[in-house]
DNA sequence: AGTTTTCGGTGTACAGTGTCCACATTAGAA
DNA sequence: TTCTAATGTGGACACTGTACACCGAAAACT
């Protein structure tokens, strides 16, 4: 974690140095740890051993401070998203390897959600998060949103023959409906306190109502 | 809506008469307006006409307030897919009614949460929401959870040789999850902005892939 | 009836929050 | 070196949830 040394409380010099970094590690510290709701302006300065109102300096808004939270955890769903991607087998039949990358793209995507509740549900708790123009939203390392891993996963599934073209149009969002659904289930819904091996056990069936239904 | 004049300004007596019924009544008001986070104690004591204090005395907390609400929340939400229910076709073929019923589920679901966010929201805003046995969800006139209604559709899909046997077992969760996933993006994310007409146009092709693929 | 208990609403108070304003400090441009 | 713009501080206000002490009235028991 770089920057991680941002947020000290003691510091000499009057300026602080890189306030909005810190503020922002901060915001993330207390997202991942209670959600959207725990990102709280005040709690922030005082880890940044700073005064509350420094916080407007680098953020309009304690939803400003929100917002670049949620940009970063949506990064990190995308990079856990990645990581699964690249450990996909790569075998021989194209068909196959296909539907391993969308498999690698759902299974990303839900174990982000129970391995980082916090996150994963502050990435989703700022209304105009996805699909506004106005709020960039998080990338992995590839420079890629999820919604676009997924994407260019369909799209290997249609070139692979997998999937028929005519049904390609807006299939993302019926197959993220499925996994994110089952992720907020999984978080704090009926299927909460299933342990990684169950919840990746009803995953592996979703995955398949998935393929075989899109 | 019976007791919406319960939550007047105006008191002559001392006591209230109902004031528990009224801070509930102001709470499902507060929370369809703005969500969970818009039921505040508060808020619902003043619009009832009383003093903050005067909550405490039928509510443990806000919290408590809130599983009120969410309950009321989840019992129009079973409400909504009963009478999507009540009007689906009733023709012969034994396969195409069961077929139709699990898609008056999924209708009434989708169709609540794009009618009723705020309501929707807080019906899934309590992480103990579901599945807890201390805490009674919401039903409907006939008695039974959403939950319930969506394990009944899967039974007579079952019955009517739609869906074989061995994938009964946990269907509900492959199904509410994609329904519930569609519900969230349409509700503040992608999806939201789109007219009822558009959403329901995603969802009938969401219904497919469910029937298709369970 | 009258008395007492017990329930329900009030008042005051405190900690915590977001946010505004006026001010202080200092890094860097002039 | 001086001036200026950026950055952090202090104090204040309105709002929240919630605890404690109090009181008013309905109901229960003589």
């Amino acid at each position: 974690m770089e920057g991680a040394d941002a947020n000290l409380l003691r510091r000499d010099t009057y300026r602080h140095g890189d306030l909005r970094r810190a503020l922002l590690d901060v915001g993330v510290a207390l997202a991942r740890a209670g959600g959207p709701d725990a990102v709280v302006l005040r709690e922030a300065t005082r880890r940044a051993g700073v005064a509350p109102n420094a916080a407007y300096r680098h953020f309009a808004d304690r939803r400003a401070l929100l917002h670049a939270v949620c940009a970063v955890a949506q990064a990190a769903l995308a990079l856990a998203m990645e990581a699964e991607l690249a450990a996909a087998p790569d075998g021989a039949d194209a068909a196959d390897v296909a539907r391993a990358r969308l498999r690698a793209v759902g299974n990303g995507y839900l174990r982000f959600a129970q391995d980082e509740p916090g996150l994963f549900r502050t990435a989703f708790a700022v209304p105009e998060a996805l699909g506004s123009l106005a709020f960039p939203p998080g990338v992995g390392a590839g420079g890629l949103t999820a919604f676009q891993l997924l994407s260019a996963a369909l799209d290997g599934l249609v070139e692979a023959k997998v999937l028929p073209g005519e049904r390609r149009l807006g299939a993302e969002f019926l197959a993220w409906s499925a996994v994110h659904g089952l992720a907020m289930l999984a978080i704090d819904g009926p299927l909460r306190g299933l342990d990684r091996a169950q919840t990746d056990a009803v995953g592996q069936r979703l995955l398949d109502m998935v393929e075989r239904g899109l």
